[in-house]
DNA sequence: GTTAATTATCAATTTTACTTAAGATTACTA
DNA sequence: TAGTAATCTTAAGTAAAATTGATAATTAAC
């Protein structure tokens, strides 16, 4: 009742070749084989395909109709076996990921878009969300790879030190801050008005708790609800702000912000790449995690990884030969 | 070392319900070939398309991949079977159809335009050459149907009578010629400038046979290469024509033709179906034979068949309930 | 901890695919 | 026009596969 992938690779045989007997030579069968294969495909099309006119089998329309739409099959699986069935040769799948807010805007859109160059038949999905949503997802197994910038607590997920972040003070450039070259703490806390992320914000909460008893005195003159929000206030000089360094790499490069360093306080962070302790690793999943982690070799410190163009000359200047795609 | 379409349905339905057992009770199977079929896919594809997490099956990153493609192969494959399987009740395919100028140009378009809004899974493609070429293409098997205007003698191809044409003569409606209502033989022969087919056109031919002896003394002002420049010619006044009636409808309908009867000689052909004799007759070939020969038996006589707004009321009023579609 | 449910594995069985061999039809040719 | 060489179909036997049934192992639920 029901047709084989086989039955339609010998009936496209049949039809190129218009002979049973070719098209079995082809396929490295015995001439009957191929025509009960090739009749009883007919019978479960309940009609004939070919005209018989003595020797020569011509097609008729039912298998004119058929023929594109065979081969179209036939090719399909073609793909997945040549996709899918050489493992670590091929990279190929559909990679679920959820990243905390910062990784999320501002780091993974750009590895996203040179690892897909990398691997066209990659298909990656990103859902932006806060540390512990992350960590749920993949705890349910409805993502394959965390990127978090907070702590994760559950022991079925493995975590791993990714990238290493600064918090930095910024300020507009005409603000009599951005004379300074390091924000000292506590000294300068009390001499600006802070403008923060709402209360709830993993940025927010780690830069309280690193201050720890020093926040009492801050002066907050607005809570704002987005990363960029905040970077265009503190740019019209309504304040300065605590964020990540790697938020705000464009804007330092076009000199529209200015960044301290701060002294007398550790706002060092780091970020993980979290996922389900037992996962089998799939050769996508390994391919996009070293990846990842071969930027963190590559640039020493904090370099600037937001920048698209700076990000692909350091990927590509360390991708093994033989890797690449033309982009 | 071959995925089947079978391993396909039961990756689907594993992926679908999460869990072999759901997927053996909505296949209809034990659970063991389930189980048995999916790591035989799994092998295939040199890894794993699931992540065991205690009883559940999560898709990983290979198995979403695998998952739209494998569904798309299946449903297109089910699409074959709905289509071709039916016998009768469907009508689809490719038809291969030669038709000879006069038919070709000013008949069969009408007719495909309308059969195939009746039956949008349809294929029609029509060579239009002369009724020898045709006659070959139905010997050699490269078309299945063939529309004739001539004579064909092959005796592995029958001939069935279809519509019945007429020669008429045309003049422009200023021509002294309008005046009249029948044009009489030998008479009103050589009062008139004559625009003639090429030597070689079929429809030169039989008008010339038919004269018989009374072809001598025709004055010919001009002949022309095809059927519109004697239109064109005859309606700018250049002198008159013997045509098809059924090539003149429009210009008839719009008053920029005159057509006279002939009187003293009978002007009647009759158009033929061709087709190779001992051909397997599939559901699409007889549901257009029926089609074009329903027209036949609607329009007694020689209706006007070539407005297309006449041909569809003629043929849907004629369609039998239940097959028609849409349009 | 015990029970119920799910999955993997193994041998047995059924089904399918294929081959070999024989017979039938068609094409070639002398 | 017979004879020969292809090609195709049919039938029977065989190898391979898909599927089943039973069992053991793992996991979830109470």
């Amino acid at each position: 009742m029901t047709i084989t992938l086989r039955q339609l690779e010998i009936f496209v045989a049949v039809a190129e070749n218009g002979q049973v007997t070719k098209a079995s030579g082809k396929l490295h069968l015995t001439q009957s084989a191929v025509s009960m294969a090739l009749n009883e495909l007919q019978n479960q099309l309940a009609g004939s395909l070919f005209d018989r006119r003595g020797h020569r089998l011509l097609i008729n329309d039912r298998g004119r109709y058929l023929l594109p739409i065979a081969k179209n099959i036939l090719s399909q699986v073609n793909n997945i076996e040549a996709l899918l069935s050489e493992q670590g040769e091929n990279v190929a799948g559909s990679l679920k990921i959820a990243a905390s807010s910062t990784i999320g805007n501002y780091v993974l859109p750009y590895f996203i878009g040179v690892f897909k160059k990398m691997y066209p038949a990659v298909f990656l999905n990103m859902d932006v969300c806060n540390t512990r949503q992350a960590e749920k997802l993949i705890v349910e197994g409805l993502v394959d790879l965390g990127f978090v910038e907070g702590e994760v607590s559950h022991d079925q997920v493995k975590t791993i030190p990714w990238l290493q972040d600064e918090l930095v003070v910024i300020a507009a450039p005409t603000h009599p801050m951005a004379e300074k070259t390091t924000f000292v703490v506590p000294a300068d806390l009390n001499q600006c008005q802070w403008i923060m992320r709402e209360k709830g914000s993993g940025t927010a909460q780690v830069f309280k708790k690193k201050l720890g008893d020093y926040v009492t005195g801050l002066q907050v003159a607005m809570e704002l609800g987005h990363t960029e929000a905040i970077k265009k206030a503190v740019e019209s000089g309504a304040g300065v702000a605590c964020l990540s360094s790697l938020t705000i790499c464009r804007e330092l490069e076009e000199g529209r912000l200015t960044s301290l360093r701060v002294e007398g306080l550790d706002m060092g962070r780091t970020f993980h790449t979290i996922h389900y302790r037992h996962k089998a690793m799939t050769g996508l999943m390994s391919a996009f995690v070293n990846f990842c982690s071969r930027v963190k070799e590559s640039s020493p410190g904090c370099a600037c990884l937001t920048s698209p163009g700076k990000l692909r000359e350091l990927l590509l200047a360390r991708t093994p030969p033989g890797r690449q795609t033309n982009s």
